[in-house]
DNA sequence: CAAGATACGGAACACTGTTCCGGATGCCAA
DNA sequence: TTGGCATCCGGAACAGTGTTCCGTATCTTG
């Protein structure tokens, strides 16, 4: 399905320059406009921000989904490949699955409104669901597996409690009363065999 | 703060019949309408359900809020009062707990878009916000002490716990593969003293 | 440099929530 | 019963979203 061209040689058509430069430019944009006004900020803002007509966002970007998954790729990629990383480095599978998770929760908690982003079932949203699931619930089924194996946890399904602890990252940040690191440390000692 | 007239004898000032026919039409219509289409229905939706314009639903509930306690108030205070029975009737208070907590998941994951409405940080949801913070927050916290007090889990944030168990149960019922109430349990296993 | 391909801008549309006020309606006193 | 007033209703109008569309401008290539 997906191939691993992207912004390597020549993809086979060329863009031109100015759709090369706006796209970087609209990334920036957006990466601004997300900090200051969340992953919800207004399309004419990061428009406005970029200094284009929202024309050309859609252009690039079709869905907010895909100028989310655009801005925040690298991180995502980072805390996958941290994954195998982290298991290689650990004492034990479990510490391995805790920093990982812990990886995991704050790039979440410091992207207002991208949890919540996650977990919406409106379909433009969908491209954004499924780049994490894709990249993310492998790593974690294999950190999970291994936990298993060394005996140190009860079975769970790798999707699911990656979306119970993205989930639990929803609106951490924006009320100091309420501390999402703490709750999916339980979950995760909940996770815990004894 | 508040008093407790609701609905008896006179509170001062009486209403117009036909303003408190309405209310109850629009109640009802609102109702219908968050089992159809969730919390969010549009206020269109429901005025036209309700057979009145959009004015009048501002009137009777200036608030999305406002309307949405109205109509779950019953069900929120049917919790509420389960908590010190739960208490008195269960063998531990750590099963009164578990008990409580599913009452308030089975609660929540049964009306589309509550959870979410629960956690947003819209100022129209404060009312929503505040109610059940009010209402359940002394609840649960009473069932956490006894638990403590008895030895059976690590204290706990009564306000955290209720806010991540609401975090949760967003999004459950309209995934298959997302089994909300699984989590809760490994959330409250992780309170657990072992 | 000319012609064609590509991309841009922003007006226009659809759909939200919310406000506002002229007019209809119920209530009460005479 | 009836008059008059306080109350309440309806829906047009406004403001803020996302999204589409096409005339125009710009780039690239021969």
């Amino acid at each position: 399905m997906a191939d691993i061209d992207s912004g390597s040689e020549r993809p086979v058509a060329r863009k031109r320059a100015d759709a090369r430069r706006n796209e970087k430019t609209l990334l920036d944009a957006a990466a601004a406009a997300f900090v200051a006004s969340g992953v919800d900020a207004p399309v004419r803002d990061i428009a406005a921000r970029a200094g284009v007509g929202v024309g050309t966002i859609y252009r690039h970007f079709p869905t907010r989904a895909d100028l989310i998954v655009a801005v925040y790729r690298h991180q995502i990629e980072a805390c996958a490949e941290a994954g195998p990383a982290l298991l290689a480095d650990s004492s034990t599978p479990h510490a391995a699955l805790v920093q990982w998770i812990n990886l995991f929760v704050d790039f979440l908690v410091t992207k207002h409104g991208l949890a919540a982003a996650l977990q919406s079932d409106d379909a433009a949203f969908q491209t954004l669901h499924a780049h994490f699931l894709d990249r993310l619930v492998p790593v974690c089924d294999q950190l999970l597996d291994a936990a298993v194996a060394a005996g140190e946890i009860r079975p769970m399904d790798a999707y699911g409690l990656l979306r119970g602890v993205g989930n639990l990252c929803i609106g951490a940040g924006s009320d100091p009363r309420y501390d999402a690191r703490c709750l999916v440390e339980l979950l995760i000692a909940g996770l815990r065999l004894h």
